[in-house]
DNA sequence: GTCTATAGGGAGATAGAC
DNA sequence: GTCTATCTCCCTATAGAC
């Protein structure tokens, strides 16, 4: 790995643990073994750096959403496998934290990738809710774009909750709720008051 | 207001816009008007200022929650209005912002208050998701712990999202999306394929 | 109570040797 | 490309005068 590759990586580590604010130039360089002037000669400065590393998990990240939200399953199955794939709750989310740094979201250089990050993810998710709606896995009344941003907005909050209590517990008990809100009344498992028109094998109504 | 009060004050201000590690203690000073003198006659430092200050926030927070959630109406509309409450969104919660920063989180008396603040709320919800149950509002299968920490994850994971995009419409896309799957069958508005059993007077089955 | 002075260390960046 | 030296300013805290 070279130089600028290990400074990049130590960012990114750095702003996942404590944020933009809380990383400071030398402890990206102790982390790296690095020496200034590496630093300085393949970076502008700390923002120069911190952009190419939220770039790299910025991606990194879409490409692990793309990963579940693309895999098989039912439309249901799918937002489902989004939520309950494997997470370092307690870390949080290492693009979602930086919407918390001050100078982050007063960068637009430094939250562009954030928000495209988001942005594409929501857009990927409130695809497939629709994509649910023509089969009848979910109810026609559901607005795509808005329950993307409610199942975003619980793993984004999820996070939140975790690491005010200090255990991943209350990440899962918010998924869990989303997803009891969610799931097709044919998957209840109960004697239910919903009777959705379900297509089990998923291919249209 | 005592000069104890301004520097607090000022620290909650400053705590809600830049976080912990972003605030220094001569930026509280500026901002409270008062020397260095004062602030460590009053505190014992830094951690003890912001503790202070958290602990109001956490206090006027919660004051705020059960205003509308011990308000009128049925469950489901005590949560709505939880939801719908004016927020200054993209200024995000005083109290959630703080699980991102590294140095509240790792201090066990810091994030204490941050902690019970989080759970009281959640509990208060998950109560009244129970009530709604009870009253048939609510589909029996739900859980209560898991739709409130639900509930607090979108609003938490709402300003997540409006802070990336740098506008609120994504925390309002997010709430709506929630109090759609939430909403009683008889408030739908729509000729549903749900078929709650609903008790509209909400005085139980 | 509040002020100014002082202090050791870190942040962020530049300069120039190798 | 990478290193060390240096620089200025800020961070957090203490001391002691008023």
């Amino acid at each position: 790995m070279s130089t600028a590759d290990r400074l990049i990586e130590s960012t990114r580590e750095l702003l996942w643990e404590r944020g933009y604010v809380g990383t400071s130039p030398k402890a990206i360089l102790e982390r790296a073994g690095a020496g200034q002037g590496s630093m300085y000669h393949h970076f502008k400065g700390k923002p120069d750096l911190a952009l190419a590393a939220i770039r790299r998990t910025a991606e990194e990240l879409l490409g692990t959403a793309e990963e579940v939200l693309g895999g098989p399953g039912t439309p249901y199955e799918r937002i489902e496998a989004y939520l309950l794939r494997e997470r370092d709750v307690l870390r949080g989310c290492p693009v979602g934290r930086l919407t918390m740094d001050p100078d982050v979201v007063a960068s637009d250089e430094l939250r562009a990738p954030v928000d495209a990050t988001i942005a594409r993810i929501r857009e990927r998710i409130a695809r497939i809710v629709e994509e649910g709606k023509r089969q009848g896995q979910f109810a026609a009344h559901l607005d795509g774009e808005e329950v993307a941003a409610a199942v975003l907005a619980t793993v984004q909050g999820g996070y939140v909750l975790a690491r005010a209590s200090g255990s991943p517990a209350a990440f899962d008990a918010g998924v869990r709720g989303l997803l009891a809100l969610l799931r097709p009344a044919a998957e209840d498992g109960t004697t239910t008051e919903r009777d959705a028109h379900v297509d089990p094998a998923g291919h249209g109504a």
